[in-house]
DNA sequence: ACCCAGGAAATTC
DNA sequence: GAATTTCATGGG
């Protein structure tokens, strides 16, 4: 890969296993937006930025030189996704279809309390009001940064709200689940750097002394706000995947990249509804 | 009007 | 302990 800047731009050429729509909008990350000429505009550590990808490069508008390993990391660039997925294809015929159904599907590294936040209000909700939820919690309580872009609210900033406070977003039973989660890594209670060195079932047991945050959501935020990439969230459509096209295999099965197969298995299943009738 | 949603807590059996 | 019900709100 290499790597340019200038102007507030970075690119970085030869990319390989990244597709914009399919890791942008399958369901891990809730505030991207897509514009008319395909690119796509969002926050990463309360900066705005837009991207776009053509002839495999990508493109970072907004971005300074200072950013360029931010950006390596949040896209999780030094990752062989190839090999991740011939192996994950060996293993099973249907997994071999999902990964190929999507191949540019990469697993974002996202802020730990944005992510925890996102799938906490994700319970028992369809995306495309999850993602309203979010956009409203921003604009509510978040910092303008520019041009209507805002930045995710801070543990401190939320712990500081009322459940009243908070219902303008009409996140309804998910609010005091919400306020818990922030006053608990506003007091470091739940600590991100702690938990990131802590084995994997540790830092899950920590996550889940939050209320609202059970099995599901805390594989989420380890997966996508942690980068624990053996972490296999099962929601409504992961069961249906693994009762119907896995014969409910046992998640360990997928090893250590169990996540990134999940999220083949996941974005693959919504987009084949007819599966499951 | 109806059923469902990237679940988890509370209650009941 | 395991199975069922409830929770707030709106998407389709």
């Amino acid at each position: 890969m290499d790597i340019n800047y200038k102007n507030k731009m970075v690119s970085f050429s030869k990319i390989k296993d990244l597709d914009l729509e399919e890791t942008l909008n399958c369901g891990q990350a809730f505030r991207w937006e897509r514009n008319e000429d395909n690119s796509y505009s969002g926050v990463i550590d309360n900066k705005v930025f837009t991207v776009y990808l053509e002839n495999k490069t990508l493109y970072v508008k907004g971005a300074l030189k200072k950013d360029i390993s931010l950006l390596k990391e949040y896209f999780d660039l030094d990752l062989d996704y190839s090999k991740i997925r011939r192996d994950l294809s060996k293993k099973h015929k249907v997994l071999k279809e999902a990964s190929t159904y999507a191949p540019g599907i990469r697993i974002l590294k996202q802020d730990p309390f944005e992510a925890m936040i996102s799938f906490i209000i994700s319970q028992n909700n369809n995306i495309s009001r999850i993602k309203k939820i979010i956009k409203s919690l921003c604009e509510n309580f978040g910092e303008e940064i520019k041009d209507g872009y805002y930045t995710f609210p801070g543990p401190q900033k939320l712990a500081s709200l009322s459940e009243e406070d908070l219902s303008v977003i009409k996140a309804g039973f998910r609010n005091r689940y919400i306020l818990d989660a922030a006053k608990k890594v506003s007091t470091k209670e739940i600590d991100f750097n702690k938990l990131s060195k802590l084995s994997f079932g540790e830092a899950k047991e920590k996550l889940k002394e939050i209320k609202g945050v059970g099995d599901k959501v805390a594989d989420c935020i380890l997966l996508y706000g942690m980068h624990r990439l053996d972490a296999f969230p099962m929601d409504v459509w992961m069961k249906r995947a693994m009762n119907v096209l896995f014969d409910d295999m046992d998640p360990s099965y997928f090893g250590k990249y169990a996540g990134i197969a999940q999220q083949y298995i996941f974005h693959y299943s919504r987009k084949h509804k007819e599966l499951f009738d």
